[in-house]
DNA sequence: GTAATTCCTAAACCTAACTTTAGCTCAAGA
DNA sequence: TCTTGAGCTAAAGTTAGGTTTAGGAATTAC
């Protein structure tokens, strides 16, 4: 056993595949809190394993790592997440992959019309919806259509 | 009307919504060919307003612009694309659009079965799937959980 | 007790998809 | 004609989400 109790950052990735740098870029970015030793290695808990699941889900159903912190800040910060404190922000989960499927079936329903004239007129296309954010990454602002009539 | 027939990369620009700069990147990536004028500036069709649409609405489907490249390659390049060829490399990207609205349902199931149990019992969650690659980005392998069962 | 691991920090590097900047040329209007 | 607005190229900067490297310090294994 440690010197001090609790995982090493290195036992932490290897229970949740992530690797080491990840684990301490999330720390950088406010997604998990380790202890630190008195050597001044980090420590975590056995409830950081499920924490980091969770963000790796999170990140699955698109969320950014500022997004997952907000939600991950559902859970209680005073004592050890429970199943229910798990499935309360879960459910929050849920509702944003619903909007995101609601999204993408949008837009498929617009693709087909546009199929269906072969015409490829954007006007009619999804992309005027300014919520759609299934857009990740790329800097700077692309702002969507204005027009383009083909004339 | 301008010295050489054709769309200057401003007016391009401004049909599109797009930015110059954008525009200038996509033809470095081989999404689009303009000819030079005499004073070597690019000269586009009218067509090609339709091409620049086209890869905006790949890109929220979530298509990369290597695998944009790919679609517009379906396209006849020794005459203007009509409505019929537009409308058949469309239906490719519908297909891609399925396939990214199937993978979310099931990823969705697996959550519903996770918030279920309230464990969050990993194993049990999407990210086994190999084939789930709505991750976008981030470099370097990031191998996909091998084990978290809280032990 | 010492060698081999593991961990630490800070800073640089990586990819995708662009934007910005610098310095210069081309084109269009009065 | 001359000025101003577009355009050109090449190179550097940006964001997200990490990885890699360099140079030490702490732990663990023998």
């Amino acid at each position: 056993m440690p010197a001090s109790e609790g995982l090493s950052i290195g036992a932490l990735a290897r229970r949740t595949g992530l690797a080491v740098s990840a684990i301490r870029y999330y720390e950088a970015q406010g997604l998990i809190s380790p202890w630190r030793n008195p050597g001044g290695q980090r420590r975590y808990q056995r409830a950081d394993i499920r924490r980091l699941s969770f963000v790796m889900i999170a990140q699955q159903f698109g969320l950014t790592l500022p997004e997952i912190r907000e939600v991950l800040a559902g859970l209680p910060d005073n004592r050890t997440p429970t199943p229910a404190d798990w499935k309360k922000i879960s459910q929050g989960l849920r509702a944003h992959l619903d909007q995101r499927i609601d999204t993408l079936l949008r837009l498929r329903d617009n693709l087909d019309g546009c199929i269906g004239c072969g015409c490829l007129s954007l006007p009619k296309c999804a992309l005027y919806n300014p919520d759609d954010r299934a857009k990740a990454h790329g800097s700077g602002p692309r702002y969507l259509m204005g027009d383009a009539p083909e004339g």
